[in-house]
DNA sequence: GCGTTCCATCGACGGATGTCAATGAATGGG
DNA sequence: CCCATTCATTGACATCCGTCGATGGAACGC
């Protein structure tokens, strides 16, 4: 057991790992439970918590890093490597467009997580 | 700005800084984004979320560190460590009966963060 | 071509974090 | 009264992580 997990894959999820296994039905495996837990981990951060939510609000769904760096006050290279995180955690895509470099959220990917941590039978 | 919140008591999800904000709607601000961080920090880590998922499979929903202990293959020490965590940031409960300390899931923690990473209009 | 803007990567540094062994407090049984 | 069990706390250690400055590449305008 213990086996590698492709854990910054975007098709994590789509694994049968984790499509179908909310946290409190039954006892997670240790290889879901370090695929889960990258996920929370990368939004397990202020800054990155803050910047999900400036792209997912700003203009278009999308912001490039200039946008984002300001807000946050943070160095560019901080800015780059947290997206660069949410991006290996799926949860953000990115797009070049000449010199910019859009980020976007992933559909679904949010509301992927948010099923997971939901008790099934609403106690 | 930058005020301390009260990051590891059970009222933060009822304080108005988090009750009503979905990550996706508007910007956050940095104050409740490190409250809310703070929650999926606890539960970024592989074997809290494993313990998290004991816990609640356990019978009667909840389960003592001698039941845990074994199941993540940690010490005890650690188990204890991981616990608090989950305590702290108000996913867990502990109460004491006798030698044991039993702990369980705060009802509706779990939903109230899975409701604040929901999209709202479903993209 | 040249300078400018945007951005990713690198290297480094300090602080946070996960883990353990050892210790001690509290409870309950013989 | 003493011992066993359960658990939290402490101290120590190695590692990870967030942050920055510096660097370099890529695209655009003049």
């Amino acid at each position: 057991m213990a086996t590698e997990l492709p854990l910054l894959s975007t098709s994590v999820l789509a694994a049968d790992d984790l499509c179908c296994a909310p946290i409190v039905r039954e006892a997670m495996s240790a290889a879901s439970a370090a695929a889960l837990a990258a996920k929370f981990k990368a939004i397990g951060d202020p800054t990155r918590l803050r910047l999900l939510s400036l792209v997912a609000a700003h203009e278009g769904a999308e912001a490039c890093v200039c946008d984002l760096t300001e807000p946050v006050a943070l160095s560019q290279p901080t800015v780059s490597h947290h997206l660069k995180v949410l991006v290996d955690a799926g949860l953000l895509t990115r797009s070049k467009r000449g010199t910019w470099s859009f980020y976007a959220l992933v559909p679904g990917a949010l509301d992927d997580l948010a099923d997971l941590l939901r008790t099934p039978t609403t106690a």
